[in-house]
DNA sequence: TTTAGGG
DNA sequence: CCCTAAA
């Protein structure tokens, strides 16, 4: 009582239990390792999607509610759920319409199993850095989501000469309905976000935030769509060992930028056994607002990844521009391997290349003219991408992000990846890549029919600033080895969140995760009250040091205030109660 | 299943 | 985020 009065957090105060521990369901995470996934098959898909803007709302669109729990004024539950439903329907017509509406390149590789984490989350300090590394969400609740994406097609990719071909190309068109149907979910707990006690408005944030809080789900859900065609092709050509010194020099550039960890995993000797695979690390927000570096595989890849059949109208002001990627560029990789390893080490080796890039923060960037395209916040018009595109104006590509703090490094060099020490080896370039076209139309459907529109036979419905709704989808088939689950990926807190976080914790303090994930997060499947506890414990964290050498989305400082008066208070309750037995 | 902490 | 001992 005493202390209650001296702690004014300017919210009507830290209080008991507000939630029966009797409450309790099934909640959280159940045991991942148990989960049935196949480690002998995976794929990347790649896909442009615009639905993905859609679809992706639904989930989080509890987080909205925030905002409107908070100021009942700014726009309703409701409002927010018709218009919800509103795009979806329309979205649900374009796929009718167009059958098809995305490309999706598949490259499945056979997977090493086991585990390397990623290079930047491990805690703590530097988990707010970057994204996601991939890998797929391992709840039950996912489950669905998971079904849904093992009937995409998928291509089982290989290196022409060095790995056997193994190429299959599929149909599957039945997913659309699984897209539709998981997509509505989230609307179920549209109303569920708690009411907040401090009255302070919370407001929706920037677009930015809000898309950031959405964009995580976008893979979730949007990977269903079948494509139409698929290419895959891989360039392969030996380099000698004579190969002049740079790539020599550059090896070492490679294994700093990708110090896997090999701790229970990577062995690339062994043949596949070990624990989780990490492989197919390939599910990444576009959206992030993080940058690339000018110096990167990006480079490498701009001339290869091009757009085509991109279509000109005019005429329609307003009018959605519609894009269909085909195919991704995956950046060239070089491979180090002695001359005397196996077919199977180099199939390892070059998977553990290839999911390494995938799995490294990989990011999508726009191209328009052969330049990249860097700042997010424009609009498409603005940036100059609209019905009225030339031909081959736009491209996209994929790059590895961890290219700018290796300034000589990744520039105008590949990555390698090294399988021998100081045995003569054989380098192989891998020109990975995967013809790019992109086709870029109209959403007036009588412009169809007249122009090589119709060719595009898979088409993206783009609402506008939603050039980023690409999603790398990591892929496996179900049935194989049920010891084999994935790091999830990374889903920085959003300001948003971070505030529902506080505000939750404000009011049951620390120590009831399980109460405060129900009471703000119950609409979150991917914040467990684990997350949420260890958001909390870095946010005191971050409480804590100089706001230089906070990383990440800044959270306001007044939220961290809140942060550190919150912890300290339940930190003294915790005291207290402890002490009081004695 | 949840908590609590170290990794 | 992951992993787990404890509760």
């Amino acid at each position: 009582m005493m202390l209650q009065k001296k702690v004014n957090y300017g919210f009507n105060g830290y209080k008991g239990p507000a939630i029966p521990k009797a409450s309790r369901s099934i909640r959280g995470r159940g045991t991942i390792k148990k989960k049935p996934e196949n480690n002998q098959i995976q794929a990347f898909e790649i896909l442009a999607n615009v639905a993905g803007n859609f679809l992706q709302e639904s989930e989080n669109s509890g987080l909205d509610n925030v905002a409107s729990a908070k100021d009942p004024h700014t726009f309703s539950s409701a409002d927010m759920k018709d218009k919800l439903e509103d795009e979806r329907g329309s979205f649900k017509k374009d796929l009718c319409e167009h059958g098809n509406c995305s490309e999706i390149v598949s490259v499945c590789l056979p997977s090493r199993q086991g585990k390397h984490e990623n290079l930047s989350s491990s805690f703590p300090g530097n988990h707010l850095e970057g994204q996601g590394q991939n890998i797929l969400e391992r709840e039950d609740e996912r489950g669905k989501r998971r079904r849904v994406n093992e009937k995409n097609t998928h291509i089982k990719g290989s290196f022409e000469g060095l790995i056997e071909p193994s190429c299959k190309v599929s149909k599957d068109c039945s997913s659309e309905n699984n897209v539709a149907k998981s997509s509505l979910e989230g609307h179920r707990h549209l109303d569920s976000f708690p009411n907040t006690s401090s009255g302070r408005k919370l407001g929706r944030d920037d677009d930015e935030n809000l898309v950031n809080s959405t964009q995580l789900n976008s893979r979730d859900k949007i990977y269903s769509t079948p494509p139409d065609m698929q290419k895959l092709k891989y360039a392969s050509s030996l380099m000698s060992d004579e190969n002049n010194s740079r790539e020599n020099s550059e090896l070492e550039n490679l294994q700093r930028m990708y110090p896997f960890k090999k701790r229970k995993f990577f062995n690339q000797t062994s043949s596949s056994t070990s624990d989780r695979g990490s492989q197919c690390q390939g599910t990444f927000d576009s959206s992030d607002t993080t940058r690339v570096n000018d110096t990167n595989h990006g480079t490498a890849i701009e001339e290869s990844s091009s757009i085509v059949g991109q279509q000109v109208h005019s005429g329609s002001k307003g009018c959605n521009v519609k894009l269909s990627i085909k195919s991704f560029k995956v950046p060239e990789l070089f491979i180090n391997i002695p001359e005397t390893a196996t077919i199977g080490s180099l199939k390892r080796t070059v998977m553990e290349a290839v999911t390494t890039i995938l799995g490294n923060e990989l990011h999508v960037g726009i191209l328009l003219q052969g330049k990249k395209v860097r700042d997010d916040s424009k609009t498409l018009i603005q940036t100059g991408i609209s019905q009225d595109d030339k031909r081959h104006r736009l491209g996209f590509m994929l790059e590895p992000r961890h290219t700018s703090n290796s300034p000589s490094s990744c520039n105008d060099n590949p990555c390698f990846l090294t399988t021998g020490s100081q045995q003569k080896l054989s380098k192989i370039k891998i020109e990975s890549c995967v013809e790019g076209d992109l086709n870029v139309v109209s959403s007036q459907p009588d412009t169809y029919a007249n122009n090589n529109v119709s060719k595009c036979r898979t088409l993206v419905a783009v609402p506008a600033i939603n050039m980023e709704a690409l999603a790398v989808v990591p892929f496996r088939r179900k049935s194989g080895n049920p010891d084999f689950a994935q790091r999830r990926i990374r889903r920085p807190f959003s300001v948003l969140e971070v505030e529902a976080l506080v505000q939750a914790v404000e009011k049951l303090g620390t120590g009831r995760w399980r109460d405060v994930k129900q009471r703000a997060f119950d609409h979150a499947k991917h914040r467990t009250y684990v997350d949420l506890k260890d958001k909390w414990k870095t946010l005191v964290h971050t409480a804590r040091i100089s706001p230089q050498q906070r990383r990440g989305e800044p959270v306001p400082q007044e939220l961290l205030d809140r942060v550190l008066a919150a912890h300290a208070y339940w930190s003294q309750q915790q005291c207290k109660h402890q002490l009081k037995p004695l």
